[in-house]
DNA sequence: TTTTGTTTTGACCAACTGGTCAAACTCACG
DNA sequence: CGTGAGTTTGACCAGTTGGTCAAAACAAAA
């Protein structure tokens, strides 16, 4: 019942065609994207790599897997005992920063959503639900006691998942009316004055 | 080198196919979207499908093209002569409203964004940038006369298409975590308290 | 070296894809 | 009615797709 350690090759194998999938599914969408381009991608023949995922549907669901797990992690360290405000910022801003450094992974998650969570969608409304929920109630506790200002708390965290996220989804839009200037330069203190403004009590 | 006038079974069936066109290829993308998926949908066999338009590729542009007229319209309506907030409010609230009425038309961009904009990529950098570029002269303008806050003006303009955008593209999951409840019932109070709160001099 | 298990591949397949075409059907109008 | 244009379709095609398989190549331990 136990699977057999994986080898030296097999665990850079398996590396090679995550990294290369995360590419080809990020930008094409799951329909979109072919097994033939994943492989090329990471430098192996398609058998080959089905050799190491059963389907292309088992890479997609390993990538997103990984991906809704280093995704929620900002969300789940904004701490009850820390400075509401300073909490809410700087999950606020981990966010963005997450935006940054991993946008491949934003956009595979837009896509899923966008084509109606076909293969999450329970995810979304069990765990995500969950996690959220809790975290409503503590921002809700925070505006009760005056720390800071009484907003719709779903819309809140609403508006921060897609003024962060925008700038990984819509990297093509907001650069090309942007011109040359680098939007991650100057965004993060555009959200923070944003949000200091709204919730300052 | 005139285009005959179209007979009352083309002008139907020509809506029809775009009506279903729209709908699967804004949840399915490009790629993700069948000639024969659309013709169904439709109630029309593939060939005569493919007798009002010459391909796939053509459907998708005429989409893209009626698309993006509407979409922009609530910008240009921004009137230099009205009264600063007002203007970005109202801007915001018809930019919501869209995406309340047209969330398809929404998804179809996103889509369309997320791959790339391989289709239009060169109208985001041409009329796109300098429609917004006008615009932030005017939103400029008003904030260098102290009629509203002084904010970076991209991300303002960013801020107000991911914000209201994010209904229609990401309602799968923001219905998900928000349970029964509309957010479109609420959302509207919620945005209008941000900006006026970011924006008021 | 032999042996055993792992890794890689070329050839292949059935299903699906966008698109074509000639033949049949329908319709409006004289 | 008849006739010509507009409309619809079944059969078809070539290219692509996800996936299989047996055989070959390789690695490592004995």
């Amino acid at each position: 019942m136990d699977t057999p350690a994986p080898t030296r090759i097999q665990k850079k194998n398996r590396a090679v065609i995550l990294e290369a999938a995360l590419d080809v599914f990020s930008t094409h969408g799951f329909r979109g994207a072919t097994v033939d381009q994943i492989a090329k991608a990471a430098g192996l023949s398609k058998p080959n790599l089905l050799y190491y995922f059963p389907t292309k549907e088992a890479i997609h669901a390993s990538l997103l897997e990984q991906m809704l797990d280093t995704w929620l992690d900002p969300l789940r360290e904004m701490d009850p005992d820390g400075a509401p405000l300073d909490e809410v910022l700087a999950y606020v801003a981990r966010k963005l920063e997450l935006s940054r450094t991993y946008p491949r992974e934003s956009r595979l998650f837009a896509n899923e959503i966008l084509q109606g969570a076909p293969r999450i969608g329970e995810v979304l409304s069990s765990d995500l639900k969950a996690l959220v929920d809790d975290k409503i109630a503590l921002l809700s506790a925070w505006m009760e006691d005056g720390h800071i200002a009484r907003v719709h708390p779903y819309h809140l965290i609403f508006s921060i998942w897609s003024l962060t996220q925008h700038y990984a989804d819509f990297d093509v839009q907001v650069r090309a009316v942007m011109g040359g200037e680098d939007p991650f330069a100057s965004a993060p203190e555009f959200i923070e004055t944003l949000y200091r403004r709204l919730l300052s009590p």
